[in-house]
DNA sequence: GCCAACGTTGGC
DNA sequence: GCCAACGTTGGC
């Protein structure tokens, strides 16, 4: 089972509304890296919740992958602001996956301490000017951030 | 294919 | 508001 770490802005939606929803399927993702990790993802697999643009930006939550391979429909939707013209029914150019809520955790884990913690290497959010909005995370990243999200 | 200009993300 | 760190676009 891998380990990811998924950013999204509070304000558009947050952990507490995954917890309300239970489940939300992750569109809009417009950066190619980006999607391609989201088409390795498997099911099962574990999402870290980040809240990015936040005061302050961390983890805040645990969610678990449920299906993969879906069809991006805000990509052909003219009214959004991710509606792609370029992408055709016949050849989608943008999928997405669906997450379960699995755990909020009992605080927000910030991005500073992740800093003190982590190498960019052991965890690539820690990177200055880090724009990818999906990344993986090392199993052995994996461990010791749960542990510090429980304490 | 190169590269300058421009756009976006996101921390501060 | 600023800026770092890219990704994208388009002229050539």
């Amino acid at each position: 089972m891998a380990y990811w770490l998924m950013k999204s802005e509070p304000d558009v939606y947050g952990i507490e509304h995954l917890r309300q929803e239970n489940t939300t399927l992750w569109d809009g993702i417009r950066n190619y890296q980006a999607r391609n990790f989201m088409r390795s993802m498997a099911i099962g697999d574990h999402a870290f919740f980040y809240h990015s643009n936040a005061k302050p930006p961390g983890i805040v939550g645990l969610m678990e992958v449920v299906e993969t391979g879906l069809v991006d429909p805000t990509q052909f939707d003219p009214a959004s602001k991710y509606h792609d013209p370029a992408s055709t029914r016949e050849k989608p150019r943008w999928d997405c996956v669906r997450l379960r809520f699995l755990r909020q955790f009992p605080r927000l884990l910030p991005l500073e301490t992740l800093r003190e913690t982590f190498s960019a290497e052991e965890l690539g959010v820690v990177r200055r000017g880090n724009r990818l909005s999906i990344l993986p995370v090392p199993d052995a990243t994996a461990q010791r951030l749960l542990t510090l999200l429980e304490a």
